[in-house]
DNA sequence: AGCACGCCGACT
DNA sequence: GTCGGCGTGCTC
């Protein structure tokens, strides 16, 4: 029989194993093969036997892990083409969709395993057979029913994108549509960005799926756990699956919906690994099974968009809020206008501050917005000019004033904050910018409350929630009416349903506006919709809710389009630019990213992979129509004394990019050998097929 | 990637 | 005399 085993794609390993076995053992099994000198778990694979091998060396199967059932065709395919289309091995692939628990045991210990869980299951699957009375059904509005009605009556299984303005209800829809697929017989699977977003979203299925089991996969949970949700998908007793980006690989015997929420959002794209798109793998998942995939956003990815104008995709809009509320009012306050502090611009302008404390003198609570932890992102020495360089990275280290410590965001590295300038001895080092934890600090003195104390301000980022249950607890503050302005980067716009929330402000968004990442304008927008719609989550507070956004470019186009909440004309004018460029989602990209010690090593692998392309017959054709670019460093070139090189390669041809990747595959192992430069060889490199930022 | 073998410097 | 550094090579 054939395996997949978890071999690198340049460990010389062919792409499956051969294995003799005393009896047939069908595809999709797990079994445990003898592999060197040690054992490790596989995959059977419906492959024929390599005619090329003689069968005089073939080890035996080892085990067979009896008692579960071998995972479908279809689960079987998915990770084919994962593995071919993002060029890692069909092994590493699929044992990586299984959890990491399961990869360790042998076969009595699946079993042990399977036992305890069909105890533990059995009572819970006879409470399943009581049904919901529809009469606990919330109300549909009127463009919630004729979504439900244009999926349910859809001719064939099809991708949809859900366009709903945020607050437009498109988790009810979601509910609908599962529930439907439960009603079938089958499962749902539904995907979340984020790790911190599936305990609401589990409560929210928990509450209407009573006597169902759900499932949840993300890394979030401990490995004994993961594998018992894994088994509940797999053994199809769970009639829900809701999970970040890795629960696209689910084994699911039964599936009948994918759901895809947040389907714009930068996670779904894996960056370790097979650097795999959850979101794309759904999409495909969804056709090759024959089943109805959701796409849902308000602020759809550029790619989904296109493919929705040109049909590919069906397109069903909820413009409107969930009782009648309406998108907070858009303010510009332009930065160019308002008054300096000695040298530097103010952290709120005067006009924001007023509708600040107009805001606490009501009750109500506001959310800041920075995309920037830390305190300073640099410190500064005004007499000699040094900055708070790491000396391992390309990077400055970011002051954080809390544990009085100089952090690298890169790579870790930490030291606590020299008291004065390592080069001239100067006392004066000042920080240079702004983070969150200053930003809190300048809010923390700017806004009174009306007795005249100061106003509550809560911070939620990766440092102040790093630690378990603390998001948990910031969160619950802010629900109670504890904390007047809420402090927050990225992580705060995402999903929350603050119900007090009537301002948002985001104030430096300019940063993205001028970046050489075609992606960044189409990002910030997405961005900045998602925070305006913390505000005004309250139907009869929403039209008193504003998104204050400072900015020294207010009449830039984004800016213009986010005031009307324009998304299609936003995406309109991106679209013309991407194919004006060439860019996605009008060509398709990957990027080859080379790791060395020296910048001049990784380049010079890079150059030799580019020259051997170009002289490999079988490539002369798709060179026609791939473009390789010349080497570049990465944005942050050196990491961890690490130097970063990138090229890459763009096609308007997805399938001839794919089979010129295909044809680079064996180059780049024979070259990552054979290439040593003068400064030394390459220490590792990586493909990345659409890599979501260049 | 593991995990071996393999040949040269500081310890019991 | 051994323990251990990581260079090179192999795994159906």
């Amino acid at each position: 029989v054939t395996v997949a085993v978890d071999a690198p794609q340049h460990s010389g390993l062919s792409e499956v194993l051969t294995y003799t076995a005393s009896q047939p053992v069908p595809p999709g099994t797990l079994v445990r093969v003898p592999l060197g000198r040690r054992v490790v778990s596989g995959v059977v694979m419906p492959h024929p036997p390599q005619d090329d091998l003689g069968d005089a060396d073939l080890r035996p199967i080892e085990q067979v892990i009896e008692g579960l059932p071998p995972m479908g065709t279809a689960w079987l395919q998915l990770a084919q083409f994962a593995a071919r289309y993002y060029q890692r091995s069909l092994g590493e692939v699929a044992l990586a969709a299984l959890p990491p628990e399961l990869r360790k045991l042998d076969a009595p210990q699946v079993l042990t395993r399977l036992k305890r869980l069909h105890k533990a299951v059995g009572p819970g699957a006879a409470v399943a057979q009581e049904s919901v009375g529809p009469a606990e059904l919330p109300p549909l509005t009127e463009e919630q029913q004729r979504v439900v009605q244009a999926l349910e009556s859809a001719a064939a299984p099809a991708t949809t994108l859900l366009h709903g303005a945020t607050g437009s209800g498109k988790t009810e829809v979601y509910l609908r549509a599962a529930a439907r697929a439960v009603a079938q017989g089958r499962q749902a699977l539904v995907l979340v960005p984020e790790i911190n977003l599936t305990p609401q979203l589990e409560a929210r299925f928990a509450e209407r799926f009573k006597g169902h089991v759900i499932a949840t996969l993300h890394s979030g949970l401990t490995p004994a756990q993961r594998l018992r949700h894994w088994l509940l998908a797999h053994l199809g007793v769970a009639d829900l699956v809701l999970g970040t980006r890795m629960a696209v690989f689910a084994s699911l015997p039964r599936l009948g919906l994918i759901v895809v929420d947040e389907e714009h959002d930068p996670s779904y794209k894996s960056q370790d690994g097979a650097r795999y798109s959850a979101r794309d793998l759904a999409v495909w998942r969804g056709r090759h099974e024959q089943l109805p995939v959701i796409l849902g956003s308000a602020t759809p990815s550029l790619e989904t968009w296109l493919h929705a104008q040109q049909g590919r995709y069906a397109r069903q809009d909820m413009p409107a809020r969930v009782g009648g509320g309406v998108l907070p009012r858009v303010r510009l306050v332009d930065m160019n206008l308002q008054p300096r502090a000695v040298g530097q611009s103010l952290a709120l302008s005067p006009p924001l501050q007023a509708a600040l404390e107009g805001r606490i003198a009501k009750g109500e609570q506001s959310l800041v917005f920075l995309n920037r932890r830390g305190y300073a992102p640099v410190l500064f020495c005004g007499d000699c000019g040094w900055k708070s360089g790491c000396p391992n990275c390309s990077a400055w280290r970011v002051f954080h004033k809390l544990d009085r410590t100089l952090r690298c965001h890169h790579c870790g590295y930490t030291e606590r904050v020299p008291k004065a300038c390592p080069d001239c001895g100067n006392l004066d080092i000042a920080p240079m910018g702004r983070g969150t934890e200053r930003l809190e600090e300048q809010l923390a003195q700017a806004l009174k409350r009306p007795d005249g104390s100061p106003a509550r301000i809560g911070r939620i980022d990766a440092d102040s929630t790093r630690h378990k249950g603390e998001l948990e607890s910031q969160l619950a503050a802010v629900h109670a009416g504890e904390v007047d302005v809420l402090v927050g980067t990225q992580m705060v716009t995402k999903g929350h349903d603050f119900r007090r929330m009537t301002l948002v402000a985001a104030v430096n968004p300019d940063g993205a506006l001028f970046s050489s990442d075609f992606r960044a304008a189409e990002r910030l927008f997405a961005l900045l919709m998602q925070a305006a719609g913390r505000a005004g989550r309250e139907a009869s507070q929403s039209a008193q809710s504003e998104m204050w956004v400072q900015t020294w470019h207010p009449t830039h186009p984004l800016y213009q389009a986010l005031r009307q909440y324009d998304y299609s004309g936003f995406a309109q004018a991106q679209l013309d630019e991407r194919a004006a460029a060439s860019v996605p989602p009008y060509a398709h990209m990957a990027l080859l990213r080379a790791e060395a010690k020296t910048a001049a090593a990784a380049t010079g692998f890079l150059q030799a992979v580019s020259q051997a392309l170009q002289d490999l017959p079988e490539a002369q054709a798709l060179l026609e129509s791939v473009f390789i670019y010349p080497p570049v460093p990465t944005p942050v070139a050196k990491v961890a004394n690490v130097e970063r090189i990138q090229m890459l390669l763009e096609s308007p041809s997805r399938v001839a990019l794919q089979k010129l990747l295909a044809l680079a595959q064996p180059l780049l192992h024979e070259l990552r050998h054979g290439y040593k430069g003068p400064q030394g060889g390459i220490l590792r490199w990586a493909l990345d097929v659409d890599p979501q930022a260049i």
